[in-house]
DNA sequence: CGTTAACCTTGCCCTAGCAGCAAGGTGCGC
DNA sequence: GCGCACCTTGCTGCTAGGGCAAGGTTAACG
């Protein structure tokens, strides 16, 4: 049986991920159809695993499924090893970003919950809540610009 | 119409969202029933209005709609203080830990920019990838331990 | 031989947090 | 009366799969 290919569980153990994951990227074309045995189980020759690791670590990369149809279907216009490149670049960028923000919001947070240390104890719900989003400026309603800013940063 | 209160799409523009987010945000039950004109709009009076800014305010803070449920339904048991201090403290770590790891991820995604810019210029597709998935261990296949852990980190 | 467990198959619905669209009603200025 | 911007409800769609169900398969054990 091992001569025929891996079963899908066993390589979906040996990749790290789930079987689920792996009849999905099939589903969605970014694996090919595995082949078959006489019962209908999905096979998976030395080839198709390859591809599958391939797959998976590149996925665990945080690179976007799209990103990855991208990446593997080859266009003829640029070699993998640019587009691969391109993207990666881009990644980074992305993820400093992503990072920068991230960092901003902890420290805004560590501020309000320093603030909320510093209220006193027995005030009524709302205010204490209310008190605490007060504390800082960037939780406040913008007045109209960055409400489309808010969420391009959110798609890819 | 001002006396009687905003309609949503002030609202939502006055507090930086979108009415699509208050009507969802009422229909799951975050936003009490907001009051109607006679021709069916939403009017918001000062308490919604309130209500609403604080709710916003809130989810600006990465609170995820379950923990703001959590947070301002009034269970007795603890003080919205309380709660509010204990939610936060866990969104801090969460959030100081999910720093590390995107500063890991950025530090790995950088280790291999640097490989691929390396390596010959001349290698087959799926060669390529390959190789650079190979210059880290992470991106490896882990035994059987770690599949689950990478799983649970996305949970809240 | 039967049974039991572990595996596999497909298919369907579910998640968060909305966005987009459709079809129709309303408010208001010109 | 027209046009436009606003509002209503309801439906579907997005990511990247997870969960579950009903049924077939394989292998080991007794």
């Amino acid at each position: 049986m091992t001569q025929d290919g891996m079963r899908i569980g066993q390589l979906a153990a040996a990749l790290g991920t789930t079987t689920k994951t792996l009849r999905f990227y099939e589903r969605i074309g970014l694996l090919r159809q595995a082949a078959r045995s006489d019962s209908g189980y999905r096979l998976y020759d030395r080839a198709a695993m390859d591809r599958a690791r391939l797959v998976i670590g590149l996925r665990r990369l945080e690179l976007s499924i799209d990103e990855l149809q991208d990446l593997l279907r080859d266009d003829g216009k640029m070699t993998t090893r640019q587009r691969l490149l391109t993207l990666m670049d881009e990644k980074l960028r992305e993820m400093f970003l992503q990072l920068g923000i991230l960092q901003g919001r902890c420290d805004d947070l560590a501020a309000r919950h320093e603030a909320l240390l510093s209220t006193p104890r027995d005030r009524p719900a709302d205010c204490i809540c209310d008190a605490m989003l007060r504390t800082c400026t960037c939780a406040q309603a913008a007045p109209a610009s960055n409400n489309k800013p808010e969420k391009s940063r959110l798609r890819r």
